[in-house]
DNA sequence: TCTGGGGTCCTAGGACCC
DNA sequence: TCTGGGGTCCTAGGACCC
């Protein structure tokens, strides 16, 4: 660990918003959301100008609407933004190949090799912050510190638009006073815990014997909390990890779960999950299927085969089998959401054995099994490679379409 | 008046093995 | 007489992050 503050966090401040901001000078200076409407659908951004009515991504609309009568909807440009965030990434970039970004708006810095070419950890945050500004048009808050989580948590306590250096020795005063909330890892349930033991900041925290955080919140939350409260945080800015899991869902609002919609809708997310492991290489032993019922109570059925699959028609397959399983004897009888998630993931074989559930199917006699399910989703993929992604497709999926725009699945599906 | 979509990690219990 | 101990894998649920 080096002596200064050499870890930077950048963050795009309400990227979505702010992009549309700049997009449209309009929308400038006034309280908007991007996604969900007065009538429903969720705010997934919201403008500073928004916030400061309460207005919070995650919140439906009408809601939304309810804080903030002048605010003003947008439907969301979501191609354009992997392009703007990844011109961002560039410029953070060219200061140090030690760049980890974790999400589409946000990255850290690994700056200690570069301060011989570019001057102090803080000159180079001011730096990227005026070149984001002038290159792109966009506010980017920037922490910098010894630690990641020092960096994390400045970059928050920077926003919006600013810059937070946190020197060595001023860093168990900067954390003691901030709410336990600012803490990577404490989200709702484990605030109102600690609330209810007096525990409101991180100084709070940081004088609570570890042991009783164990007892409060399990062992590895309260052992992670306690060390980071007392500043002790040996993550490295590292690039990589390969994903451990891919999944797609669909919320459908209120459905009687009647075996044509159960099919259409699993069909058409093994389609997107299956289609994204090949692309990638990859395929997965162990498949997920959660079903949320119309009160919000979901259930999960989950089981692991003998071999990877990264077929659609399998996948879908054995989706259906756990989603009837997850169903049954659940005394529901309307559905709002399904979702798939494929893990255990392992390098997909170039030419792989993918055997079905059965030899044949007794009842759909003729149907493409094994070897060929691969072949024509290999040739399905091909199509939608030169013709776009709803050239072609199995049937059912080909019907279900709606629910969120199909950009922001594209968006949230993006590999970093 | 009713909540999107993509992920990660942890926990607890049970099966199973040596 | 009353049943070890450790490790691994699997399943279901849940908290959390962006």
């Amino acid at each position: 660990m080096s002596g200064g503050p050499t870890i930077l966090h950048a963050d795009l401040d309400a990227f979505y918003a702010s992009v549309e901001q700049l997009l449209d000078p309009a929308l400038r200076g006034r309280p908007i959301a991007v996604g969900g409407s007065t009538g429903g659908g969720v705010v997934l951004a919201a403008s500073y100008e928004a916030k400061a009515y309460g207005v919070q991504g995650g919140m439906p609309g009408w809601r939304a609407a309810r804080l903030c009568p002048d605010l003003t909807f947008v439907r969301g440009t979501f191609g354009e933004y992997p392009r703007i965030a990844d011109e961002v990434m560039v410029i953070l970039g060219d200061v140090t190949p030690a760049i980890q970004r974790i999400s589409i708006d946000e990255a850290f810095l690994d700056v200690s090799g570069s301060t011989h070419l570019f001057g102090s950890p803080a000159t180079i945050a001011r730096n990227l912050r005026r070149r984001v500004r002038l290159e792109v048009g966009l506010p980017i808050s920037v922490g910098a510190a010894r630690t990641k989580h020092l960096a994390k948590v400045a970059s928050q306590v920077a926003k919006p638009d600013g810059l937070v250096v946190v020197e060595p020795e001023d860093e168990l005063a900067f954390l003691d006073p901030l709410p336990v909330s600012l803490m990577w890892g404490v989200g709702p349930v484990a605030e109102r815990r600690l609330a209810e033991l007096g525990i409101h900041t991180i100084g709070d925290l940081a004088r609570t014997p570890t042991r009783a955080l164990e007892r409060l919140l399990g062992h590895a939350v309260g052992e992670r909390l306690s060390a980071l409260a007392l500043n002790d945080d040996p993550r490295r800015v590292a690039s990589g990890g390969r994903a451990r899991s891919v999944g797609a869902q669909s919320a459908l609002g209120r459905r009687r779960p009647t075996p044509e919609l159960v099919r259409q809708v699993l069909s058409h997310l093994a389609e997107r999950i299956a289609s994204r492991l090949r692309a990638r290489g990859r395929a997965g032993r162990t498949v997920t299927v959660r079903v949320r019922f119309a009160g919000m109570r979901s259930v999960t059925r989950s089981c692991t085969l003998g071999a990877p699959i990264a077929t659609t028609l399998t996948l879908t397959e054995v989706a259906e089998q756990l989603a009837w399983q997850a169903m049954a004897g659940q005394g529901e009888t309307e559905i709002s959401l399904l979702a798939i998630s494929v893990s255990n993931l392992a390098p997909q074989q170039v030419i792989q054995l993918e055997l079905p559930l059965e030899p044949e199917d007794p009842h759909r006699p003729g149907s493409p099994t094994g070897v060929s399910r691969l072949a024509l989703d290999a040739s399905m993929d091909a199509a939608r490679a030169r013709f776009g992604r709803d050239a072609v497709g199995y049937l059912p999926a080909l019907v279900r379409r709606g629910g969120a725009p199909d950009a922001f699945r594209e968006l949230a599906e993006r590999d970093l």
